[in-house]
RNA sequence: GGUGUGGUAGUUCAGCUGGUUAGAAUACCUGCCUGUCACGCAGGUGGUCGCGGGUUCGAGUCCCGUCCAUACCGCCA
């Protein structure tokens, strides 16, 4: 027998027990005529001893043992003379009887502990032992329980889990697809999906009013931080229901996670906030809102006073920054070189400081009085003690540049904390985006999405002003979620299409599927899909979510520990009927 | 595709203005040690300074190129 017990079971009340465990040795600790080893698997860690009295054969393996050799222990369990607050199982240890090495193991080339001394990229190429870290542990654990919770609500809102293909049809939308040959078929392709988003409307039409799905999904984009080729999304729709019945629907779903894993109760319903709001306040569509810190518009306040850069600017906008106007020269400069990185693409700063008994201080004294820097400082909420910072030029890049000052400055004061939450809906996004390049109107969602039901009108006289029926969950100024009410009419699908310059012999080649679907009575459904692997990692409180997959790929998409993606022999080739330049 | 940062012992890092034999900690090995749990003490092994080229009497250090890693921008309906 391999165990009684794991190595996180035992405490004082087991004293006197005889037991068996198996694990992976942590750490043996010789003092010469003794010897402790930390005894750890999946569930923590027992400390084994070995003393003088101890039989020759168990204290010569004793001896041999080297870090994370698989070891089974048999012995009794008893007090310890000298406690371990610092573990579960730290009032007990085990004296061994028998000592037996199940696998040996090479030194591993970085310490498997709570803090590593090994670097990201080595952990990556042996992420298996990765994995035997407690916090790798956690996460894989918190993952599991999120998935159970996710899992627990939507069944018991009548949901259905429902599997959908995953070698499926390109189509040239969206995002780059993952492309996989036909060996049958000579010349043609699948694709990976990037979504299971026409899958699981087609669902709808076939009556399955409520589906869901913790998928697989793939995108062959450059990846991020919080983006990985493939991810796992909750996939979900819902039949016979309007925008509010999806968002209180998963706003449900969302605190039922928050309580069950966190224990945090949400008892207010979660703001909503129109894109337009989101825009103009935060700069962007993912407004983090754990913090204030809005952006004002101040051009009719600072425009016309001859300071030639505010003149020249199409827009100018400001944040301020509490209790920052003791600001040194060097903290200001500090600033001013970030939103000049090219990444931000700023071409310049401008401060006010508001100090003390109404007196301004600013880079731009000597074109404006007093009083209009006081209306300034009204204008943006600044008290005294504040420091107004403002960028100015195109309006949408000065926006964008904003935001990432406003999230700088959140991170600088520590209004980012990572303990607290603040959920948002973003909603009434423009349905449809103008491409200068193309010139022509692309989706911003996707082209299932249906058009608010009073915008319809301008869908012929001015599309780009038509706000779609879609909503995004943000949590802590990141998209966790999306989705939409669908278009289920036929018609109105097929001229959605034709605005996105889609012939309709091209619509029937691509969608032909599912406008033929929606001829055989479509139900009005909507869904939403969220990023499971953020979720995570927000929960989990780290920015990465690679900390919560448990193999994912690096930075330029290679899985370093199997070393793909990797060349095919030529025979593979031949069979797909594919030869490589 | 672009910008920034980094690449030195198994590992994490230091290495100044270019100058003698490239260091520390940790890991590993050997010995000692009966209450350790980041055990302790003594000793030891361990280096293509990412790679290629250049400048120089002399390059880990400066220059050019390149590869890799990483964060971000573009991209991600």
């Amino acid at each position: 027998m391999y165990r009684t017990h794991t190595c996180g079971d035992l405490r004082l009340e087991n004293v006197d027990q005889i037991i068996t465990l198996s694990g992976w040795v942590q750490k043996a600790r010789s003092l010469g005529a003794m010897t402790f080893i930390d005894l750890r698997d999946r569930y923590g860690i027992t400390q084994v001893v070995v003393e003088e009295g101890s039989a020759d054969l168990v204290k010569e393996a004793a001896a041999a043992l080297g870090r994370e050799y698989v070891i089974t222990v048999s012995g009794k369990v008893v007090e310890r003379q000298s406690k371990n607050s610092k573990i579960a199982t730290g009032d007990i240890e085990i004296i061994a009887t028998d000592i037996t090495i199940l696998s040996k193991s090479d030194t591993p080339p970085f310490t498997i502990e709570e803090n590593s001394d090994g670097g990201d990229e080595l952990r990556m190429k042996y992420r298996y032992l990765d994995l035997r870290r407690p916090p790798l542990k956690r996460n894989m654990i918190l993952r599991h329980k999120m998935a159970q919770a996710v899992r627990n609500y939507l069944d018991s809102q009548n949901f259905l889990e429902i599997e959908t293909p995953y070698l499926i049809k390109s189509t040239p939308e969206g995002a780059r697809d993952f492309i996989v040959p036909s060996r049958m078929n000579t010349g043609e392709f699948y694709a990976l999906p990037q979504s299971p988003q026409t899958f699981k409307q087609l669902l709808m039409v076939s009556g399955y009013d409520r589906y869901f799905q913790i998928v697989r999904c793939f995108r062959d984009e450059d990846l991020r931080a919080d983006r990985q080729p493939e991810f796992t999304q909750i996939d979900c729709e819902m039949a016979f229901v309007e925008r509010e019945d999806v968002l209180s629907t998963f706003e449900g779903m969302i605190k039922s996670m928050f309580k069950t894993i966190m224990g945090v109760e949400i008892d207010y319903q979660f703001p909503r906030m129109s894109w337009q709001d989101a825009m103009a306040y935060y700069g962007n569509d993912k407004p983090d809102i754990r913090f204030e810190m809005k952006i004002n518009d101040v051009t009719d306040v600072v425009k016309g006073s001859d300071f030639p850069i505010f003149d020249s600017a199409e827009y100018i906008g400001a944040i301020a920054a509490e209790g920052c106007a003791a600001y040194t020269r060097k903290q200001i400069d500090a600033l001013t070189a970030f939103v000049k990185r090219p990444q931000v693409g700023a071409t310049g700063m401008v401060y006010v400081k508001c100090e003390a008994g109404g007196q301004y201080k600013s880079s731009v004294d000597k074109f404006y009085s007093a009083e209009q820097l006081a209306d300034l400082a009204a204008k943006c909420g600044a008290k005294e003690g504040d420091l107004i910072l403002l960028l100015c030029g195109d309006r949408k890049k000065t926006l964008s540049a904003l935001s990432a000052l406003r999230l700088e400055m959140g991170d600088i004061l520590g209004l980012r904390d990572n303990s607290k939450f603040a959920p948002l809906w973003v909603v009434d996004f423009p349905l449809l985006e103008w491409d200068e390049e193309t010139e022509r109107f692309y989706a911003m969602h996707h082209p299932f999405t249906s058009p608010v039901k009073e915008d319809l009108e301008l869908f012929s006289t001015d599309p780009g002003k038509v706000r779609a029926d879609a909503y995004d969950f943000i949590l802590n100024g990141t998209e966790v979620g999306g989705g939409s009410i669908r278009i289920h009419e036929a018609e109105l699908q097929e001229r959605m299409f034709e605005v996105l310059g889609f012939t309709p012999e091209q619509a029937q080649e691509q969608f032909g599927f599912i406008i033929n679907a929606f001829k055989f009575g479509a139900p009005p459904h909507g869904g939403i899909a969220f990023g499971f692997d953020r979720f995570c990692s927000l929960f989990g409180g780290t920015e990465t979510i690679r900390d919560y997959i448990a193999f994912p790929k690096n930075n330029s998409g290679r899985d370093v520990m199997i070393d793909s993606p990797s060349p095919v022999v030529e025979e593979q080739l031949k069979e797909l009927g594919i030869s490589l330049r």
